[in-house]
DNA sequence: TTGATATATGAACAATCATTCAACTATTCA
DNA sequence: TGAATAGTTGAATGATTGTTCATATATCAA
């Protein structure tokens, strides 16, 4: 009898003392989530361009479609993305939204990733 | 006449010269792919968790797929996209391949990510 | 050599995603 | 009030992605 289809169960442990030790220090399954969630997006062109975009000057919804060369109707997809993620908060002025970055981590979190990009 | 479609070369300028200032200080096309596949990268539920693991410990991919209940064949596949952006490196030892963090900055990048998602 | 095990990988499929277009709200100002 | 403008949003669409399954490669042990 062939078996084919892998079954989780019958993985072999190489280690299971290590496997048991790390499991205990992983974080809970919401803080993992978000964390990918936080990643993910970021990890777009447009929206890696507005993050950086907005960490050197705050910019309304017209500008930031300037500074990309793309549409409005893209750029607010885009921001209600990294609003949901609390990377951007913004401010009404008339008819104008104003974007800013949230907190000083997301640029501490950018600054980090631009150095990993480096020293590649 | 009714206009419709929305072109790019029509939206207004609300402040010029603070796009052209923010303009310039745009990283390269290049750098901001690299970033935003970065984040990319690290933007998975998978890779998160593999990352998470891999700052505490050394692990086989046997072990990774049994810590995170899933499939060799599944780790497999994401650890090559975490290899490809250089996040990870391993060593062989016989038929065990073990993976581990490829540099320090991958920690802080992650530590800052989960400061973020904790102030969420 | 043969069988078993650890890992990698290609193809296929469903799910998710980014952008576009059209339509809508809200605000200004003439 | 009514036209113009800034921004948002829903639906549609093509592209990308994560997992699964099957198979392939590499190493070890008998």
């Amino acid at each position: 009898m062939k078996k084919t289809r892998e079954e989780i169960c019958e993985i072999t442990y190489i280690d299971k003392k290590k496997v048991s030790a790390v499991k205990k220090k992983m974080k809970p399954e919401m803080t993992m989530q978000r964390l990918s969630e936080t990643f993910k997006a970021l990890g777009d062109a447009t929206r890696t361009k507005i993050i950086f975009a907005l960490s050197q000057e705050e910019l309304c919804v017209c500008d930031m479609a300037h500074l990309l060369g793309t549409t409005k109707s893209a750029v607010s997809h885009q921001l209600r993305v990294l609003r949901n993620m609390k990377l951007v908060k913004y401010r009404k002025d008339g008819k104008i939204v104003f974007y800013s970055l949230d907190d000083e981590h997301i640029k501490n979190l950018f600054d980090e990733g631009i150095r990993h990009v480096k020293e590649m």
